[in-house]
DNA sequence: CACATTTCTTGCCATTTGGCAAGTGCTGGC
DNA sequence: GCCAGCACTTGCCAAATGGCAAGAAATGTG
């Protein structure tokens, strides 16, 4: 993708206006990624803010047992980041990974916080993609609560089928709560039993 | 709790000199709530970012079925809103509303923007409520997935007793995502069956 | 205080989901 | 192109959780 590609985008994401919007893209560093190569590791301090262009990655953590959990996916026009490691300057717990090869922009933190400051534009997009995460992650909540797993498969298969174009099973199992030997009774569709 | 209260709670939440944390007080409204008035209705617009300096809440939605579920609890020293519906002035889907009669300042979404404007340090303080807010739930949501409703339950005994001693027992266990009735067993603690 | 209402518990059984292990099939590297 | 290693499926059964309904306990109200 372009620079000028990146300026359209935050034109289009953030209300920015294109002067300002080509001044700001011209921050951000030009970012690519293997499949399977880490934008992120665990016990590591996030300080790329990453506009993903093209491609496709996931973000997960180990549980007590040591199983691999999928705690998100991410697709081309989102900013793929791990949110307390990256604002609160802590190690991080999760790891973030390519699931395709992957192209994109990103910001240091430094940088981030120098374009907060000077640009109240960049600030509400800022601050429209923490919101926009955090009700993301509400209704996900939700569902878990109020939904079976066969409800929250389908609707995920509605909503976002890119995913099961990218990921194995086994990642879209863990991220909808439930073993991969769930989701594959699941996806057969008869009762099990 | 008095002005001179807040000023102090601004001062120790969020990196703010005491004469900016007094400034910054000084635009708040006080708010009381009765035990079980509502701070937000589904479908209005929340404008109140809440700092609840004494008392208990609750927020809950209703799920397809009509059911009732909890979606958070907030003790005194919290602030307390819709992050989407403030953010977004779109309509909220949840309810906010008090458990315990409860004392707090208020801010409008307009009063907020003008003071994140003006103010760097209360700008810092309001992304860290957000990142905060945000980073909670990721551990909720994780610990949904990877650990048994019984865990859950010691977890949250362990880490918010207070919730237990403020709220009925049916919001908390819709919070955890389990019927009343498997709470009530597991309070009990011999297996079930 | 007495009543009505709500909350909580408990027994019975159903349903959902998980664990394990074997088998199949796909994929990627040499 | 072959082999090794994953990924996925499936059968069997176990464990976790839910649904319902009755009763007990707690709570609010006049």
């Amino acid at each position: 993708m372009t620079r000028e590609n990146l300026t359209l985008f935050l034109q289009h994401s953030g209300h920015i206006s294109a002067q300002q919007a080509a001044e700001i893209a011209s921050g951000f560093k030009e970012r690519t990624l293997d499949r399977n190569e880490f934008l992120l590791h665990a016990g590591r301090v996030s300080d790329e803010y990453f506009f993903l262009t093209t491609g496709f990655m996931r973000a997960f953590a180990y549980d007590v047992d040591g199983n691999d959990v999928t705690t998100g996916f991410y697709a081309g026009g989102q900013v793929v980041f791990e949110v307390a490691s990256f604002f609160n300057r802590t190690t991080s717990s999760e790891y973030i990974q390519a699931l395709t090869p992957c192209e994109g922009w990103c910001l240091t933190h430094k940088q981030l916080n120098e374009l907060f400051h000077a640009r109240m534009e960049f600030r509400e997009f800022g601050r429209s993609v923490l919101v926009r995460g955090f009700a993301a992650l509400k209704g996900r909540m939700l569902a878990m609560i109020t939904e079976s797993a066969t409800v929250r498969y389908e609707s995920l298969l509605k909503a976002n089928p890119e995913i099961l174009w990218h990921a194995p099973l086994k990642y879209v199992a863990s991220y909808l709560g439930i073993t991969n030997t769930s989701l594959s009774r699941i996806r057969k569709g008869t009762p099990h039993h």
